[in-house]
DNA sequence: TTGTTTCCCATCTCATCCCATGTTATCCCA
DNA sequence: TGGGATAACATGGGATGAGATGGGAAACAA
């Protein structure tokens, strides 16, 4: 599981080291490294593993096949992910648009959230946290111990 | 899984580089290069594996044989489509009404969408890009992690 | 022949890999 | 409990190879 918040740094050539308990998480499978893309709703980065991905096209899998919105959906998340392998230290090397698209600079901040996790400025998480945190608190009763069957991860 | 998104040239003979990680995922066929055909719902051109016809071939099967939709399917993509084979490089050389077919000139937009992709006109791709955020945005809560979670991670 | 297509070779750019180094947290032992 | 050793993590720069691209020669069809 992604967990806690990291800030690591990010050198000319675009390259950022990816927090060693997140490289743990994603580790094993066939694909050593991380899947991320431009969230379509805000301005950072969405990123998770292998897993994550094939998880969402099994979603999408179960749409029909020209339904717009799974056209949507593919264009937005597929369309935009790109698989960023680690290299020998465990860092990846973000892509140009990502980074302009994040506002990154100098660092990122890496923030887990259990199944997937998100990469913002730091500045910009700062005030997204504030933000975030009084919705929370606004909405604290939305946050159920529902009846999830399936037993949710 | 295709993943991500291209541009790569299309010089005078119609031919483009189709991007090494899109190879990577259809190698190991028997056919060594991708299947290709306009779109009948756009200005653009669809393609894949060998494996994605196969599949597609596996649904219509279950139609029967006089649907109309069926045969309306097999015309658009089967009637339609066109193996074309890898050059030494990993090239492709476009057929000239595809290319029509989709607008390109100078440049093609190879956009991963897990099973398939499409290739754009790099103009036409970016208006279109921006209708599937802003529908993707407004309809996120559409994907649902379904009901069997199935899997952790 | 003439035009078209396929194959092959040369070049350039950039991403990836590799090695070296600093820094911090952890462990061990007195 | 404190100090020192050690290993894990993070960072920086340079070299190497894969990928993309352009042009030309050879094979084929009209």
């Amino acid at each position: 599981m992604f967990l806690s918040t990291t800030i690591n740094g990010v050198d000319a050539k675009g390259r950022v080291s990816v927090p060693a308990d997140f490289r743990a998480v994603v580790g094993g499978g066939a694909f050593d490294g991380i899947i991320v893309w431009p969230s379509f709703d805000g301005t950072y980065l969405e990123g998770g593993g292998q897993a994550l991905l094939e998880r969402y096209q099994a979603l999408i899998e179960e749409m029909d096949p020209y339904d717009d919105a799974r056209i949507a959906f593919e264009r937005a998340i597929f369309g935009a992910a790109r698989p960023l392998s680690f290299d020998a230290n465990g860092r990846v090397t973000l892509p140009k648009d990502f980074i302009d698209h994040a506002g990154l600079e100098a660092k990122a901040t890496f923030v887990g959230l259990g199944s997937r996790f998100e990469i913002w400025s730091p500045d910009l998480y700062e005030a997204h946290k504030a933000n975030a945190q009084s919705f929370a608190r606004d909405n604290k009763r939305a946050l159920k111990l529902g009846p999830r069957p399936g037993g949710a991860a």
